[in-house]
RNA sequence: CGGGACGUAGCGCAGCUUGGUAGCGCACCUCGCUUGGGACGAGGGGGUCGCAGGUUCAAAUCCUGUCGUCCCGACCA
């Protein structure tokens, strides 16, 4: 490809609207071109790295088995009202009428159609297992969309489905998934970490989601793990054994003491000269429109993805003000869970209590709190707090870490979750009918190559893995109406096409600077200068990924370049 | 949806306080000159100032409403 023909320009400043390095480099470097607020155009850039992606993630699903499709992006509503999940998805799914007035919407996932395409074609036991997969374009109307194509509301995934006739074939499935996984992500020059998750809307019991591991601060998810063993997990699923378990606030007997003015828990803690362990603090929350407080010990924080799995709930807030005196009776900063009405208002208790003893809580009065307080017997715990770094693995007892991670796939467990409601069932060998058994496993496509971006950038732009690089080599000729210049980078040029590498040749009649500088920013693994040296037969080779320069002969740089580019295939 | 900021040319911004011909840099077009890390000179094209009302002789500027965008929280590939 000829630089003067590609359809892409290149800005000399960062977008102004982009936070994440990945939407300002993509942005700056021409791959993409906002069109609305988190949807976009894939410029040819872009959608050389995506084809890329896209074809490694066919070779290794097709080697594992499955076979790819193309499913309905505009779907009927009769679907999603078997599944039940029509009422319950809420506003990301966008909904609209079709001529007819009848009710539509946008795929933000497809296990209704899957299933219901799978159900009419598959009767027997004989036809399963099946794992079909696709990659195309998903809507999710998000509440907030950032980040670029770190989280669109339009984006690419390859989303793939299988049905099993048993949970043990479902596991064996999974696991040639998790493998195939890590197998397409390493190709892709992203290491990923499988941790372990919540399931989420989609649902089911297992599930492991694929992170790159990043630095920076767009990492949307908090990943706890444990360098001694291979626990990993998303916060939102982490569990931990607290460092200390057992606390006694060391108050003889219990009593209602003044706390004027004290409001939070640092505030209680240096009032009462007591850790802050050792007070029981109270959350209120309003689940589904229903009134719930959690008591949680002092030094801990709650999880809301937890707490709305315990409470098996779709919405969580925390209460106003009002709220709390409405429905507890209560004050902010002095709720207890002892005066509350139960039949009215849930009361969790998070496992970090389980172990306190002569704590403080609050009294449900105005600037009083209860101190040597002790739960009631037969209580039950639940587990709703966030891990903290530095507590200990719940398998091998050694302190865990914490990292960012870029969720750029996940592969989940489903049951019978949907094909039940939906009756979707195959006859066994017996004659019996009998709902599929179903896994899911997605990745996002779109987001895998933000992912690399926020992985491989430095201060002048992209450094793509050579797997998925747009192009693998740029020929700049210095001076493109220098003759002998120009001569040689289009030979050279000819000669990688014919061999199979990506090239493009910056025939631009600009200063070599414009040219190193757009060369930089879009990120192309191996640069090679055709200048003055060419008057002694040499040209320059760069790699970007560690920008030094060599001065080789044309046979040598093309052999360097067919060695390096061989990575890829 | 709650809290904050901002909408002026493709991109980055000034002008608004104190109403009076819509500006600058980059990008784009023409000519010249230049060619090893975003040159230079001369000329040129492009904007109903987010939108709708209002105040006024006159609105980018003041007022009201509205839409959109971005950042911080809950959702997710």
């Amino acid at each position: 490809m000829k630089m003067s023909k590609l359809f892409v320009q290149t800005l000399r400043e960062f977008p102004n609207d982009a936070e994440a390095v990945s939407h300002k480099l993509l942005v700056r470097a021409g791959f993409i071109k906002k069109l609305s607020n988190g949807i976009y155009t894939y410029l040819p850039l872009a959608q050389k790295v995506l084809s890329k992606i896209s074809n490694i993630i066919r070779e290794e699903m097709n080697a594992s088995g499955a076979q790819e499709l193309l499913m309905p992006f505009v779907q009927p509503s009769e679907v999603w009202q078997k599944s039940g999940r029509w009422q319950v998805y809420g506003k990301e799914l966008l909904r609209c009428k079709d001529r007819h007035d009848n009710e539509m919407c946008l795929a933000p996932t497809h296990e209704e159609v899957v299933t219901s395409v799978v159900s009419d074609i598959v009767s027997s036991y004989k036809q399963l297992p099946l794992n079909v997969y696709q990659i195309q374009t998903k809507f999710r109307d998000e509440i907030r969309p950032r980040f670029g194509l770190l989280r669109g509301r339009e984006f690419i995934m390859k989303d793939a489905y299988s049905f099993h006739t048993s949970q043990e074939d479902l596991d064996r499935e999974y696991e040639v998934m998790a493998k195939t996984y890590t197998k397409i992500f390493s190709r892709c020059g992203l290491e990923t970490k499988s941790v372990q998750s919540d399931s989420g809307a989609i649902g089911g019991s297992v599930s492991h989601e694929y992170m790159v591991l990043v630095d920076t601060s767009t990492g949307e998810n908090d990943v706890f793990y444990c360098d001694n063993c291979s626990y990993s997990a998303n916060s939102n699923h982490a569990e931990s054994i607290l460092p200390v378990e057992i606390t006694d606030g060391g108050f003889s007997e219990e009593k209602i003491v003044d706390t004027p003015d004290v409001k939070t828990i640092d505030e209680l803690a240096k009032f009462l000269n007591v850790n802050p362990n050792c007070i029981l603090k109270a959350l209120a929350y309003i689940a589904d429109s229903k009134p719930v407080i959690v008591m949680i010990r002092g030094d801990k924080e709650a999880e809301e993805t937890k707490l709305l799995n315990a409470l098996n709930a779709l919405e969580i807030r925390p209460m106003e003000n009002t709220e709390i005196e409405q429905y507890l009776n209560s004050y902010p900063g002095f709720i207890s869970y002892r005066n509350v009405d139960k039949s009215k208002v849930k009361v969790l208790f998070d496992k970090s209590s389980q172990g306190m003893k002569n704590f403080v809580l609050g009294a449900d009065i105005k600037d009083k709190h209860i101190v040597g307080a002790n739960l009631e017997e037969n209580i039950e715990f639940v587990d709703v707090s966030l891990v903290k770094e530095g507590e200990f693995c719940p398998v091998c007892k050694k302190p865990l870490k914490v990292t960012k991670g870029i969720e750029v796939g996940n592969i989940f467990q489903l049951g019978t979750k949907y094909s039940k409601p939906m009756n979707a069932c195959y006859t066994d060998s017996e004659g019996q009918l009998k709902p599929y058994i179903m896994g899911c496993y997605g990745i996002g496509v779109s987001r895998t190559m933000a992912a690399a971006v926020e992985k491989y950038h430095d201060d002048f732009g992209i450094i793509w893995p050579v797997e998925i690089a747009p192009y693998v080599v740029d020929i700049v000729p210095v001076n493109i109406d220098d003759g002998l210049q120009s001569k040689v980078a289009y030979e050279l040029y000819d000669k990688l096409n014919a061999s199979g590498v990506e090239t493009i040749i910056d025939d631009r009649s600009d200063r070599a600077g414009v040219k190193f500088k757009d060369a930089d920013l879009i990120g192309f693994p191996i640069r090679i200068t055709v200048g003055k040296t060419i008057n002694e037969g040499l040209v320059e080779f760069k790699t970007r990924i560690d920008n030094t320069v060599v001065k080789l002969t044309l046979d040598e740089a093309i052999e360097k370049v067919l060695k390096y580019a061989k990575k890829s295939s």
